[in-house]
DNA sequence: TAGATAAATAGCGAATAAGCTATATGTCAA
DNA sequence: TTGACATATAGCTTATTCGCTATTTATCTA
């Protein structure tokens, strides 16, 4: 995946939507359980109830996955007529130890 | 101080300039030593003197630092003509501290 | 092959962001 | 009190963001 584009990672968390798709997307067997075409926790969650969870229209949360996916926070995998949406663990992991680095934060 | 507002805290870092003063106001010494109206370490780094930096216009860079302020990342203090700018270490803490827990972030 | 469903894309409008110049305010020194 | 200097504010332009609806594309099913 190479080396991640620190501006887009940075403006894809500039949004509390997507902060909270990230936080739901962590555990998605408590909010998205209702999904029947696949495993939320080992496939991942559709945009349609992305979009419904947070009352905005589908083209809109389709939008914020596109930039959390170019942010390399989430991974999204075409299955059939859906596209699941998982959380990258390891590149919010390696972000927020940029973050903590690059600004040279200290305390714990 | 009260409670920090998330969303001005996500913003301010949502720009790279923004990011970069604050991981030079870690270390005024280096960048900011010929500052002579006040000792960059000890009271701060002056509005005039990051502009030229950046070579961003004066109140470009004001409202860079207001943005900041309002943060609470930064601490601005008057001190006759000049308003010395320096960084709040703990609330940096505090928001990476947020920003960690609030997306579950594990693994370090 | 139609129709239904999920997602992506195009295009629009309102709001926000980031830069600038010009001007106002505050502070100090002559 | 005037002039100089540092900062803040006002107002403007351009670009981006975020929402929407309408449409297109892809996939599945009757």
């Amino acid at each position: 995946m190479g080396m991640p584009n620190r501006e887009d990672q940075v403006k894809a968390l500039a949004n509390e939507t997507r902060i909270e798709v990230l936080r739901l997307l962590d555990d998605p067997a408590t909010h998205f359980s209702k999904q029947e075409s696949a495993d939320p926790v080992e496939i991942g969650v559709c945009v349609q109830l992305l979009a419904e969870h947070f009352g905005v229209s589908q083209p809109t949360m389709s939008r914020h996955i596109e930039l959390l996916k170019r942010a390399g926070f989430i991974v999204a995998k075409r299955q059939q007529k859906w596209t699941y949406c998982s959380r990258d663990d390891a590149a919010l992991a390696d972000y927020t130890r940029w973050l903590i680095s690059s600004l040279n934060i200290k305390t714990f």
